[in-house]
DNA sequence: TATTGTTATACTCTATAACTATA
DNA sequence: TATAGTTATAGAGTATAACAATA
């Protein structure tokens, strides 16, 4: 997700041959859960690449940190299955904040094939200010609803894949 | 997007130290129309993937050809505009449907540069058994939704994007 | 000079198979 | 025999630069 933003809203001047850009009927598109759900998250995205990449973190790294700085020693099994990660894929998401001294790997209490992930202190301080940055990109990007309209709109998501 | 229908809800023996496999605290993520939008669009995915690979058709496929269904002889770069694609991208997605015989290009009649797409009866034909498949398809998707609900997270997430 | 469609290309994301070490 | 983590790799999806034909 580049520069996805770059490419949002585009009004040019009306150059040619093109009668009428967005003038197609798309009304059964619209009609639907699945086209209307990932067009509103592709510009909640671009917002968050726009954002966050001043933290260098993308969503996926967000939700790690996050997810760790309430869950401190959670395993990459556990985190891959809560934000359905193919296990092969989170390797080196992992390995690049370790990198960065944003977590560190602990041999897990109980069993000697697990991992346990925790924040550093930089981590700490950074999942802070990231969930803080998140938060207020978040009311942005949803600042046509109103704090109601909001609420629901995250309760139907979650009837959805709940 | 191949097989995530089979690596959704895999309740398995609860097997070793994995203490709580979901059981994960994720306040914070669940309290982002980012993280949620997401989500209940892989669900969707997935279901769309695993109902439309009979048709052989990806949601990008479907939703060129419903263009093309109520917009007869928009140009490519009507639709990469419309669908947010762009269109070095675009080439490959419209050749393989006239390869199969759905759409055909046009010379379009006043512009030397544009191409029309249209449907070939074949599309059309495919096309109208799709959407009938999509639909029923969402609404299993979000069955957990009464119709207003549906209406009401569709208008929500109009007022995010649009 | 700008736009449509295109080629080539690169980078990211997502997926599978197979290995190791532990259980 | 099964699970956690890993390696290697392949296939989508998405991005940019640059070109030819036309406006």
């Amino acid at each position: 997700m580049a520069s996805t933003t770059s490419r949002l809203r585009s009004r040019a001047k009306p150059a040619s041959a093109d009668s009428g850009n967005d003038r197609l009927d798309s009304h059964v598109l619209e009609s639907l859960v699945g086209y209307n759900t990932r067009r509103a998250f592709l510009v909640i995205g671009a917002v968050f690449a726009e954002r966050m990449a001043a933290y260098g973190l993308k969503p996926v790294d967000f939700s790690v940190l996050s997810l760790l700085a309430h869950n401190p020693g959670a395993t990459s099994r556990q985190l891959c299955a809560k934000l359905d990660i193919l296990p092969p894929n989170f390797v080196n998401i992992v390995a690049a904040m370790d990198r960065r001294g944003l977590i560190e790997r602990k041999p897990h209490p109980f069993d000697g094939r697990a991992v346990g992930l925790h924040l550093t202190p930089a981590g700490e301080a950074l999942v802070k200010e990231a969930e803080r940055a998140v938060i207020e990109l978040e009311a942005e990007a949803s600042s046509k609803l109103s704090a109601r309209e909001r609420e629901t709109l995250i309760r139907l998501l979650q009837k959805i894949y709940l």
